[in-house]
DNA sequence: TTGTATTTTTAGACAAGCCTAAAAATTAAT
DNA sequence: ATTAATTTTTAGGCTTGTCTAAAAATACAA
């Protein structure tokens, strides 16, 4: 239906959506690690198909048309990831690059099949909602914990970076997700975060505490 | 490592091979639903990067290197066909598209995890041999129907046409991987076949008989 | 508000993979 | 052994998705 590219640029503005209503060129072009000349092309195409708004130098948005596209390879790459880890007992950290691949695999008959074969589970191993078939889900309702207020307890429930450097070292501290933490202190010098888990004291950085997400 | 492309021509040579030595351009062509020309620029270049053996106007055939990336396609080809039918439960012949997309997925170890997770099946839902991970599998010894002699006795272990049609007519039929058979007589006249099967007669016309492969 | 910096778009080019039409090589037939 | 038929290759062109370089639009700053 749609080709590889396209759906990649879909993934990316639907991702860039979160952030801003409005996606700009070179915030895409980042995104993709391409050219904004290269974004520019693509958009008139996308625009062509309504897939997305797009006025010349304004920023585009998705189409409803889009969003259902772009929830829709989501819900595949969720899906992929829950499956190799709980089937296929790969680690959190090793799934990501296999998924983009498979996240491209068209039949809708596959990826329902799939889902009821591993029981709908409604969250992936990063801890991020997984679409239903109908691209139903709830946003998760998570704080970083770099935000929340010292003496704040909640468990780890996603994470905003979703890079294996990042992923391997939270599992080093076993910082995974459904953990309970505590907010001990947040060291004013340099915003170092102080948390207990398991009755033990632990001292992550303010980048990771930015990416850590915990539910109240 | 190789565009989707060259994997679907490598694939389809491989495929050509079983029946003669050197493979033309028209068939691989034909193979692969395209013209001889776009043949002819894509044998350049898999030669160019040593998949092939190709002088022109006199055919190809792999190298040992283009052979082993062929195998590993069908080995996950078969290997996703197995999976669809025994832990989706697709049908038999419903799940060939899919695996030809899914084939393409590149990472060696989510076949390998994949290829442990259902118990190292040596077979596929159609009978075809699975290679190991490192490429090794004995070749079918199958006759078809057609060729065998009156009053000989076999197994169903395999088709030549993977088309749904076909596949659906022997599901209607119950003529499955491994039922018994016996050919009770042959009808001169069209090459009907008769055979006997759970002690009933049912007649099979020369093209089924062509395509269904018994293990004596 | 006018000039500068940044962002975005346009213009032109390129590789991959396909096509049609025509030329060249091979094979088959008399 | 020629001629005819078939197969294969070449030549030139198209689309998709990318790039660089330059132009146009927008945003920022004094």
């Amino acid at each position: 239906m749609y080709t590889l590219a396209e759906e990649n640029y879909l993934k990316a503005i639907y991702k860039l959506s979160m952030i801003a209503e409005n996606v700009s060129t070179n915030q895409i072009a980042a995104e993709l690690a391409t050219k904004a000349s290269s974004v520019t092309d693509m958009l008139r195409k996308l625009a062509e198909k309504l897939l997305i708004n797009y006025t010349r130098y304004q920023g585009v948005s998705l189409t409803q048309t889009g969003e259902k596209v772009a929830v829709n390879i989501i819900r595949r790459h969720r899906l992929w990831e829950f499956f190799l880890v709980e089937k296929l007992h790969f680690k959190w950290d090793e799934v990501h690059e296999m998924a983009e691949e498979m996240e491209h695999i068209s039949s809708t008959e596959l990826i329902d099949r799939l889902d009821e074969f591993m029981g709908f589970p409604t969250r992936d191993p990063h801890g991020d909602p997984i679409p239903d078939s109908q691209g139903n889900f709830k946003q998760n309702d998570l704080k970083p914990i770099s935000t929340v207020d010292v003496n704040a307890c909640g468990i780890i429930s996603g994470v905003r970076d979703h890079s294996s450097a990042f992923l391997q070292y939270l599992e080093k501290q076993s910082l995974t997700i459904g953990k309970k933490i505590t907010v001990k202190e947040i060291i004013a010098y340099d915003n170092t975060v102080v948390l207990q888990m398991d009755n033990k004291d632990l001292q992550i950085s303010r980048d990771v505490a930015n990416n850590l997400l915990i539910a109240l």
